[in-house]
DNA sequence: TAGGATTTCCCAATTTTTCCCACTTCCGCA
DNA sequence: TGCGGAAGTGGGAAAAATTGGGAAATCCTA
């Protein structure tokens, strides 16, 4: 279960040092390679291979006619690279998807659950304060009892 | 039932020393760890890692592609950090949970009943100034009939 | 096929982190 | 009022991790 964010800083050739404490659950101490895609919301996603195959499944399963479902094909599985940690850790992050992101230099690296999200620190920010300024926060529907 | 406010001071290295008597209610004793976590309202919340499971989890079966509830699992699962108090009951806060919730060095520490929050001092002084200034006190829907 | 450029992989030093110890201060109790 | 214990506070040393660079291999082009 991923959670925690950390912000980290990309090196001169677009690298990204995972955080220390997430790098055996993400590769299974190194057994598995994982899978770095594109989210609508300009962030990348990162799994371990092995959870992302049954989401991609899901995601191939859309009906191809339904042309509302075509660009979240495009997206998710067009952008999917599978790829392995260096010996330091690292992750070489294409130039196409640092660019899709925004990314340049800093990024916040964010678990949700099953996966991690990559985002440019500034575009992150950013949706934060969406929910964090403004005094009340909108709940959506569905959301109005919840309590912490 | 966590209660009572404390006012602390983080030291240098952004620990944050855990008042003694709650200590063993939080931890249960030493034998739990406890878990770290973001609020809308620029806060973070602390609780013992057994109470924050349920919310976790309710948090994680919102509809992930329902881009409402996005915002609201990235502040609290993206957030949430499980930690354990040092030999000397200190808790080592995160740069990004500190630098989240504008934690400096002068903290406050609330009891909130499942959890407790922790503030910074001069952002929970200005968010009490808003309900106790002004004359009258805002009551939102529902509280029309409180009474103490 | 050879040269050049790019990519990939790995090593190593500095920096950071983590853990623990010791000193000082505060409070309770005699 | 003094002593004992506990808690708060700060510091330091060992271990680990980040970061940058460098060498080798590969690919592309001429």
């Amino acid at each position: 279960m991923f959670q925690g964010a950390s912000q980290i800083n990309l090196d001169a050739k677009g690298r990204l040092a995972v955080p220390t404490r997430v790098r055996d659950p993400l590769t299974q101490g190194g057994t598995v390679p994982v899978v770095l895609t594109a989210h609508p919301d300009k962030c990348l996603l990162l799994y371990p291979a092995p959870a992302w195959e049954p989401v991609r499944a899901r995601v191939m399963a859309f009906p191809s006619l339904d042309a509302a479902f075509n660009p979240w094909k495009r997206l998710l599985v067009g952008f999917a690279e599978e790829l392995a940690l260096d010996s330091a850790g690292r992750l070489l992050i294409s130039p196409e998807l640092r660019a899709f992101a925004g990314i340049d230099k800093r990024v916040m690296f964010v678990g949700q659950g099953s996966y991690y999200e990559i985002w440019d620190l500034e575009r992150w920010q950013q949706q934060l304060d969406r929910l964090t300024a403004g005094g009340t926060p909108v709940l959506p529907p569905g959301m109005e009892n919840f309590s912490l």
